[in-house]
DNA sequence: ACATTTGCTTAACGGTGTTAGATTATTTAT
DNA sequence: ATAAATAATCTAACACCGTTAAGCAAATGT
């Protein structure tokens, strides 16, 4: 009988529900008021039966956080499809990282601690490695072929990201400058280092 | 009689007692697990007396924020102290603030929000201002006449600012690649940054 | 000596994450 | 169809949190 099937079927959905509503609670109050309780509000159900789910909240957080790089692979994916040129690419997706950022700043700061819970296992996760292959990748088809080591390469990958990353956390933590500014800064300094990305 | 005083005297003491006890724990078991009770148990007193030094626990963060600032503006000021030369001055500061940064680890993360609570009222600091200005007087004296406007300089400044932040908030959350890797970006960074200030 | 203020504590409220036990509903076996 | 077993869900509780109100005891002012 195929009931073994609807149930699995719907116990992943109040498994989807729970994340949902997780989210939902943050986009409206913020991380600082998630709690067991409201999550279960909202499915409405008790708080307990979240443990049927997940582990506790870490769990939770564990989970949305592995979403978020799942989107931001997916993102980085389709804007490398839009040239072959590693340059190209190269500027367009760290755009795309700043888009997914303020698309979903919520899961950024999840995923990069910006005012948020520092998940000492995160590094442990191999969707978030899978997005800074797509950089390291690229970076190494821009290099001159002397410089494709992968000290260079890491070297020029973490300068990349540490700009863009203290843009937004200054961003998202104490409101920058607004947008123009945010885009100069953003594209002078891309441009900046991808021009003397050999030296 | 002298008593009063001896009597403000004690008050001030326990008020430091209190921020030393606050950080100590901090450093001991991180912000999470910073309570008032925790803090209470330090100083020998139980929870509630605390709230006659201060609003409540935000009051106590803002506080010890506004130490931060204190202490990076006196580490900031020293270092000016060094050179006249602004490209030698702006490059030693930075290599301040990097060091404060990792000399305090847990300030810093309260005053830049790094895997922390948002104080919404922190811009409204003039401690934080104090700081910035150094920066800002710093670049305008290296800029070309023609360049020294205030956005550009801010634009500069906020360049600086996030590639350095950015680097700090890795290393801090995501645990970074190792001293030496850090030192050449940053260097590199700030070198690069410099040397192409007027472009 | 009495009244008042001060310093501090205990007790409590409503909130948090989490667990154990009881209860109800559903499925399975006879 | 009825009884037993299992699953789904809830209530109650624990220990902790920030915070406030009430009360006690010692010091102070008159």
């Amino acid at each position: 009988m195929g009931s073994k099937e609807r149930i699995a079927r719907l116990k992943e959905e109040t498994r989807e529900n729970i994340l949902d509503a997780a989210l939902e609670i943050v986009k409206e109050e913020g991380w600082q008021s998630l709690s067991m309780r409201k999550i279960a509000d909202k499915i409405e159900y008790t708080a307990p039966i979240i443990y049927e789910y997940f582990a506790n909240k870490e769990g939770i957080l564990m989970e949305l956080t592995r979403t978020g790089y799942i989107i931001l692979g997916t993102d980085l994916r389709a804007t490398m499809a839009i040239s072959t040129e590693p340059a190209v690419q190269l500027e367009a997706m760290w755009i795309a990282y700043w888009n997914f950022a303020f698309e979903n700043k919520e899961l950024y700061r999840l995923m990069y601690g910006v005012d948020m819970v520092c998940c000492e296992m995160k590094k442990s996760m191999p969707e978030a490695e899978a997005s800074n292959r797509l950089f390291f990748e690229t970076i190494e088809r821009l290099v001159e072929p002397q410089n494709n080591t992968e000290e260079f390469v890491c070297r020029k990958f973490y300068t990349f990201w540490s700009i863009i990353h203290g843009l937004i956390s200054i961003n998202l933590v104490n409101k920058g400058r607004g947008q123009e500014m945010n885009e100069l800064i953003l594209k002078d300094a891309i441009k900046g280092i991808i021009k003397f990305i050999n030296e």
